[in-house]
DNA sequence: CACTTGACCTGTCCGC
DNA sequence: TGCGGACAGGTCAAGT
């Protein structure tokens, strides 16, 4: 699902699509939720204007338009914003929107992935004439550039949203105002990412790195990994982890985020990239969706157990829960 | 106030 | 084969 580094790999892809083109036209095909604005305030600021720069805080994505307005964008759980060129086929990978009826632990696990792809292809969608095809059932805004291409803001579960800000409103906005430090950056230190998380010293480890107010960008799938690399039961209350540990944390949050990066982001399901396609970190995870699976530390068979009400995944041996 | 749970959605999978 | 229910999870609102 899109976190930190999903959007992020989204951002840099669009910098290098659409930096510098220019709206013709902007179609909304869903529910105003999708798109809440005036749809006066969208079209007169929107069309004929050009995209700026991209940029991200937390797991939201900004896209600057030269109006001095921001199209400020949650993809959520299954949000997709692709770019396709003029007259290239979408390259929208068929499986990820068409709901493989493979499970997807084989689907992660499978070595090649990619290479039995065109099998799956007729096998399971439902209308083989729209493979890859866009818009789809799940699109729900249209962007046409004036030279023929088009930007696709995707939602199979409408939980994401696509809101037009003024600029210099952006970081009034109340999520921005509570989000917590950015992971990556150097000015977030040890002692800082300590003294945020003990404010919360009677809940669990993981509904704390969670919590966007506390740190930004943590979800669901680089929780799980962090914890296994800090050898941290999910469970455990933080007034139980040692600073020692948490500064350990912090570091592995950077570390399984820089690789995510480097590797295009994890493709659960859904997500792909600003060019359809999906991130490959999903294959290099050690805990998340491997339950039933040897722990690639001691080997020990991984559980998925529920901690702050998500789906959770531990190695029992190396992450023993706290006595408590 | 601190913390937890439910709602929002759609599609898939599983058991009966 | 069909059907109901559980499940997936980011964030906010409502509840304890």
């Amino acid at each position: 699902m899109p976190e930190l580094p999903e959007v992020e790999t989204v951002r840099r892809g669009l910098e290098q699509l659409i930096i510098g083109k220019v709206i013709k036209q902007v179609e909304c095909l869903d529910s105003p939720k999708s798109f809440p604005n005036d749809p006066i305030e969208v079209s007169t600021q929107l069309i004929g204007a050009s995209i700026v720069a991209t940029r991200r805080r937390a797991k939201v994505l900004l896209i600057d338009i030269s109006t001095n307005y921001t199209l400020v964008t949650h993809l959520k759980m299954t949000g997709q914003i692709v770019f396709v060129k003029e007259g290239s086929t979408p390259p929208l990978d068929p499986e990820v929107n068409s709901e493989s009826s493979l499970h997807p632990l084989k689907l992660a696990r499978s070595a090649r992935a990619s290479a039995d792809d065109g099998l799956r292809f007729g096998a399971g969608h439902p209308n083989d004439s729209l493979i890859g095809d866009l818009p789809d059932r799940s699109t729900r805004i249209v962007y046409e550039f004036t030279d023929g291409s088009h930007l696709y803001f995707n939602d199979q579960r409408k939980f994401g949203w696509m809101k037009l800000y003024p600029t210099p409103e952006v970081p009034n906005i109340d999520f921005m105002r509570k989000v917590g430090p950015e992971p990556l950056e150097d000015s977030l230190t040890a002692d800082e990412f300590v003294a945020r998380v003990r404010r919360r010293n009677n809940t669990t480890i993981k509904a704390v790195i969670l919590d966007q107010t506390v740190i930004a960008g943590v979800g669901n799938i680089y929780a799980d990994e962090s914890l296994w690399g800090t050898k941290l039961h999910p469970a455990t209350r933080v007034r139980d982890v040692s600073d020692g540990d948490l500064r350990q944390l912090l570091d592995e949050i950077r570390v399984v985020m820089n690789i995510a990066i480097e590797k295009g982001g994890s493709t659960d399901r859904n997500y792909v990239n600003a060019e359809g396609k999906k991130g490959s970190y999903i294959d290099f995870a050690r805990v998340f969706r491997r339950e039933g699976l040897d722990c690639p530390r001691c080997g020990t068979i991984i559980e998925k157990i529920r901690v702050a009400g998500r789906g959770t995944h531990v190695c029992p041996s190396c992450q023993p829960p706290s006595s408590d």
